[in-house]
DNA sequence: CCTTCCTTGTGAAGCTTTTCACAAGGTGCC
DNA sequence: GGCACCTTGTGAAAAGCTTCACAAGGAAGG
């Protein structure tokens, strides 16, 4: 039961893209197979689990034997979407902009950086690696143009919002947004946040509570 | 019925971060009071799953009114613990380390990096804004000696685990993990992993999929 | 070819989280 | 002081996710 219009919880995406990650160093080792034990294992999840992810759009293993690695990487990059190379847009070059523009494992799992728009115009026209800084001002004629889909968003909290209005009204249809706020936006927009401070939170909530899972 | 020994969820507790965020925002405003409806508006839930939230730990609403901005703040802080300041350990001062030492949310929240530790000697040595990069090879020592307890790793994937070892040999008990592996540690020390990546390829398999959510 | 062993795929059960709906409790105005 | 209105807190229902357990399929070796 090959599912493609089941609901597919996002949990389960996200361990999709943590097993693509594990069988890449899989077969940087040489391995040939693999089983859902040392997948989960190496995701640091279940063997059940594992299965029951796979499961949701196919069967790619064989019993007795366990998962090809490559052909289980291809699908799943199939699956994910990642086959092919993203076009990606940054906001707000900012340090952590800068650091993200860097960021080696980015552009190695297929989503590159092509422009790059700051409002500060200390910033705009300067040279960042391979990309000049353009003016926010421009942004969404800009993004139009060159039909990006994804957005990654490092701009104050109090920018956040307007820019990703205007992206969404350029066609971007995916927002990674790190700024501390949540966005509206319409349906058909999907807005990823990382939400850094709310995971140190996190941290400190388990090591003030005594008990604590590993 | 506040709990303290209930097992209270993981989005539970991000959650509750979100909401502290709002409130902050909130009393910035001069609010003295808002409903449940208001704060889940501002948070990206519901006012139903706000209360439930709340009501694990306590009864903190005035009914008729909505729960007094400053006050609720003040709860949530005790809550999750970040009343006090943390001390905190960056490993790892690549771009993405620099970021984060600088990213002002931190210690806007109670975050300080007291310490900064990296393996390169052309790093070792040099400041970084108020902290001196010390050698990675004095890792244990130093953090058992500051009784640090938290530590935001930004090494490469295969430094990742060894570093984590000498921490929690430290006595550190909180990591949190921008590293692409999944990190082994005994139980009772918590690792919170930051995937950008997963993040990324989340948004690509969400606009690969024609139908989505909001 | 047959036997043994291994691992997948998957219904069903179990558990967790979210949503619903409403009684109960306060507020503020008249 | 009383009344109309508003919002919380919370059991119960619903939805969603994970774990279990095992039949079925295939590999490997004799």
């Amino acid at each position: 039961m090959p599912a493609s219009l089941h609901k597919v919880s996002d949990s389960a995406i996200r361990r999709l893209s943590i097993y693509l990650r594990v069988l890449g160093g899989l077969e940087r080792e040489g391995e040939e197979t693999v089983s859902s034990q040392v997948l989960a294992d190496r995701a640091g999840t279940t063997a059940a689990q594992v299965r029951k992810d796979l499961s949701l759009f196919g069967s790619f293993g064989k019993r007795g034997l366990g998962y090809l690695v490559t052909t289980l990487r291809d699908e799943l990059r199939g699956i994910l979407g990642v086959s092919r190379t993203w076009r990606v847009a940054l906001v707000g070059i900012g340090r952590m902009g800068a650091a993200l523009l860097e960021y080696p494992h980015f552009r190695a799992r297929g989503f590159e950086f092509v422009a790059v728009y700051d409002s500060d115009p200390e910033k705009v026209g300067r040279r960042r690696g391979m990309l000049t800084v353009e003016d926010a001002q421009v942004l969404e004629e800009s993004l139009r143009e060159t039909g990006i889909e994804i957005v990654v968003l490092t701009v104050p909290a109090a920018a956040a919002q307007e820019v990703a209005d205007a992206a969404v009204r350029a066609g971007v249809r995916g927002i990674m947004n790190f700024a501390p706020v949540a966005l509206k936006v319409p349906p058909g927009v999907r807005v990823n946040a990382v939400r850094l401070t709310v995971e140190l939170e996190v941290l400190s909530f388990s090591l003030g509570s005594v008990a604590d899972r590993d």
